[in-house]
DNA sequence: TGAAATTAGATGCAAATGCATATAATTTGA
DNA sequence: TCAAATTATATGCATTTGCATCTAATTTCA
């Protein structure tokens, strides 16, 4: 009889979150950064995603699949977007020097000047969207606890 | 000079919200209720938050642009969705009775049943996934401050 | 009031996505 | 050690998605 509430507690705690996120995302769609105000490239949010991963990663190169667990998108979607991209310029491919399956995938110069200009529009339009609904405190209170979340999730079934 | 923090602060609380949100989703789209693991029909998740959208409004019926604001879909997406939805005999439509333009939509008896057999599963899994994160405490304040970004959002540009 | 603007939803079409599966490389274990 | 299982990525194909646009109905306001 304790766990009843719990779940409850979960199941409301998701949706919350999940429509927050929805929100939030369907505003920033609609912004300058993705709307190509301003900035010189058109890049979707899942393309400026693989973009904004890579460049957390300056020295070097990342596998595939990690950048897959990242992003909401099928590997073989994933295989694709990054095909797209090396298209275009952005990103370059290396196979993985210690495991012939694998590929690793990195900017190229101008991917990440592309990701830069991108990234600074994208910064401002989530400042103005997320910036006036929470304080400087409950931004950290949030940010802790999705933190949390992340790190903490459980295994279904 | 103050805004710069504040600027960084929301997208670093975006950043963490957003991740979250693809580690949870991810989860919850290979768990049971998803993989029609013990229920008797095939729904994804974008399906099932239409479903889980209408069967929040039980007496009555909704515009489909009363949905749209909840479901990260484009118009025409979720024109065609509604649509599909409504071959599978799971809802049914009628011209709004005030406004010629505009379709209510409404669960069908079978797809009220569907949503709620899918409906448990899903909040089981939930509570698998999330709960083992988050004490009770902490999930409360998650939604509380979730609630609050959603109804706070500003506006881009 | 009535023409122009706006809004709701549908549809053609190209692009993106996911599922199933293929290929190739690596790891495991009898 | 080598056959079987696993892992990483790619690809064929059907489905889903979004953009642009269309139609029809409503609202605005001169």
């Amino acid at each position: 009889m304790s766990k009843a509430p719990h779940v409850r507690t979960a199941a409301a705690t998701w949706e919350s979150l999940f429509r927050a996120q929805v929100a939030v995302m369907r505003r920033l769609n609609e912004a300058p950064a993705f709307r190509q105000v301003g900035v010189s490239h058109k890049v979707s949010v899942k393309e400026y995603d693989v973009l904004f991963t890579l460049s957390r990663c300056p020295e070097g190169w990342l596998r595939l699949h990690e950048i897959n667990d990242r992003v909401l998108l099928s590997q073989s979607s994933l295989s694709r977007l990054v095909e797209r991209l090396q298209n275009r310029g952005l990103i370059e491919r290396q196979t993985a020097p210690d495991d012939g399956r694998g590929i690793l995938i990195r900017l190229t110069p101008e991917g990440r000047a592309v990701q830069k200009e991108i990234g600074r529009a994208h910064v401002r339009d989530i400042a103005a969207v997320v910036g006036p609904a929470l304080s400087e405190d409950e931004m950290a209170d949030l940010m802790r606890l999705t933190e949390k979340l992340r790190q903490g999730l459980g295994h279904p079934e």
